[in-house]
DNA sequence: GCTTGACCTCAAGTCGACTTTAAGTTGTAC
DNA sequence: GTACAACTTAAAGTCGACTTGAGGTCAAGC
């Protein structure tokens, strides 16, 4: 496969597959000439990438993870730490969420007055939630979700 | 109260206040020579920044949802579009929480071979899970969190 | 045999939210 | 009245993950 046929197979673009080889994350078998070949299972290599990036592993990290060759040892302790971590996230983030439904009905005069309201607000500030969540949903362009 | 008082209370850095100045996100009352001086509710506005931040706003919206002045209309279907959002990434993180925790214990040879853990990854390729759910966690440095 | 288009490299640019730095001003304690 | 810590500004730098751009190479079709 030509990088063209991986990136439309994938749909990672082709800068970024040079990118990420770059980085080391996927390597290529070798050239036509100045072409890059890919061999089949790039394609997996690309979606055990893209897990680790929707599960909040930097680059770097997954780099560590895969090795540079084959499929290798996925540490199962950095595992379960980062499920942890996504735990609270998603704990941050349901909370969140509950407030911000509940702030679309609220009867309060101004959002201030609403002991519910002013609890989440608490929250936020003092970092229980900490701001480290934000990013959680960051709808760029590209949204290949909706 | 001057800047370093609300740093201190507040936990946002003086160089942010200053920032969140300049963006529109708050206002001082006034100067005493150079130094800024705030009213002692910059501290509900600033709970408000980090609640918005939390929920994924970005500052640019924030600016938008609270206006320049008072406490003012926040709209209630961008809340519950946000919500919605939200709910998306919630289902997204946990699956890939789950998929995470399975691997860990999974007892197949190579992650590669575990059908579970193929699913997940199927769901990652194909960007059911947006690899916009990424920043989610992002751990840096200054974990107010843990 | 020459144009063309898909690939290549390397460097620089982008985005959001800040932080850092350099250089200047000032209220206050001595 | 002067030293100094704490404030001020404007501009530039940082971080991660890419994208973009300029300029170059090469296989294939006409």
């Amino acid at each position: 496969m030509d990088i063209a046929e991986v990136a439309k197979r994938s749909g990672v673009p082709a800068s970024t597959l040079r990118f990420y080889e770059e980085k080391g994350l996927i390597s290529s078998v070798g050239r036509q000439g100045l072409r890059r070949v890919f061999r089949d299972n790039i394609l997996d290599r690309l979606a055990l990438i893209a897990l680790g990036r929707s599960a909040g592993f930097s680059l770097d990290e997954i780099v560590q993870m895969l090795g540079s060759k084959g499929r290798p040892n996925i540490d199962r302790e950095l595992l379960v730490s980062k499920a942890d971590e996504l735990d609270k996230t998603i704990k941050n983030l349901t909370a969140i969420r509950d407030g911000l439904r509940h702030a679309a009905v609220c009867s309060a005069p101004s959002h201030m007055e609403c002991p519910k309201f002013r609890r989440l607000l608490g929250l936020a500030a003092s970092g229980v939630i900490s701001s480290d969540s934000k990013g959680a949903l960051s709808q760029k362009r590209r949204g290949t979700s909706a």
